[in-house]
DNA sequence: CCAATAGGTTGCAAAATGCAACCTATTGGA
DNA sequence: TCCAATAGGTTGCATTTTGCAACCTATTGG
C-alpha cells in the first residue's frame, strides 16, 4: 500500500496517526460526506442536495476521498448518473464516525434537544463506545500515553 | 446546559450529532490541540512549539475551545503562563481520538512505515476499538441506520 | 427531438489561514 | 535595581480556501 496526500504538500506531523488522519478527511465536508455515503447516499446530486455544500467544492472532495482510497468513483447502469462507495478502508471510519456522533449527543445537545440517532438492526440504539485496555477495564486518557517511535 | 456555535454562526445540519462535532473541533488544528492537551501540553508556548501552528490561529482555537467547554483556561502559578486544561467534555473526547488514531494507523501508513503508538498503564497497545450492537455483536455501517427525529 | 437530469467547470467575491513584526506583563539573575 | 529573557498575545498584510452563481456537456425519457 502507498499512502499518501496531495502532490506538493506535506503531512502535519508525520510519524502521527491522528494527525495523518485529520490531513486526510480533518475538513468541514469530508466527514459528513463519508456519514451520507454510510447512510446510502452515492450520486453526486444526492450529496449536494444532503450536504447543501457548493458543487465545487463537492467535486473536489469527491475527487480526494477517491484518491486517498476512501470513496470509490464508477459510471451507475444509468449513464449520466457517478456512483461513490465507500472502500473498505471508507467503512473502517465507521468507528470514528459513531465515536464523534456519541460524543456530540452527550455534549453539543441540550438535554431537551431532539437529534438523529443512530439504531442496529433491531432499531435499538448502540452501546457507547469506550476504548479498553489490555486488561478490558476502561481506559482514561491519563492512564495512557503516546511512545514515540525511536 | 446550553451549546453554541459562534455568535451568528448556524449549525451546519443541526440534528445530527456528527456534523455538530464537526462544527465544533472539525477544522485542521483543533483535533491535534486536544491531542496534545491529553499527552500533557498544558501552556500556549507549548502547543505553539509541538504544532508548529501560526499563533494568531492558535489563540483563536484556543478561545473557541474554551468557549466551547472543551478547554478550560486559568493563570498558572507561574504569573505570565496560562494553562489550558482539558475539561471533562474535552476527556470524553478521549474515545473519538483512538477511533482516528487507529484508524490511521490502519490506512494512512506503508506497512513498513514507522508512526507513535499509544498504550496503556503497563506499556501494551490498546485493542481496537469497534462499535457493538445491543446483542454485543460487532456492527458494521450497513447493519445500522440512522433514525431521523420526529 | 427536445426538455429535464446529472455531473461537472469557471470566474469572481468573501472568508480563513499563515507569516512576521510588534506589544505588554512577569520573571530570574547579575 | 535593572535588564534581558520568557510568555502570551495582537496587528497588518499576503496567500489559500471556500462559497455562489452562471455556464457547459452528455445522457435520458417522453
Amino acid at each position: 500500500m502507498d499512502v499518501t496526500l496531495a502532490a506538493g504538500s506535506a503531512w502535519t506531523d508525520p510519524a502521527c496517526p491522528v494527525a495523518r488522519t485529520v490531513d486526510l478527511i480533518g475538513d468541514r465536508w469530508s466527514l459528513l460526506i463519508i456519514r451520507d455515503a454510510m447512510d446510502g447516499a452515492t450520486a453526486f446530486t444526492e450529496f449536494h442536495q444532503r450536504l447543501g455544500i457548493a458543487r465545487n467544492i463537492l467535486t473536489d472532495r469527491l475527487r480526494k476521498l477517491v484518491e486517498h482510497g476512501i470513496l470509490d468513483k464508477s459510471a451507475a447502469t444509468d449513464g449520466r448518473r457517478q456512483t461513490y462507495r465507500l472502500t473498505e478502508a471508507g467503512q473502517d471510519l465507521f468507528t470514528a464516525v459513531v465515536a464523534l456522533r456519541q460524543w456530540g449527543e452527550r455534549h453539543a445537545f441540550a438535554p431537551d434537544e431532539p437529534h438523529s440517532v443512530l439504531v442496529d438492526g433491531q432499531g435499538r440504539e448502540l452501546p457507547e463506545l469506550r476504548p479498553l485496555g489490555q486488561d478490558g477495564a476502561p481506559l482514561s486518557a491519563e492512564a495512557s500515553r503516546v511512545r514515540k517511535t525511536a
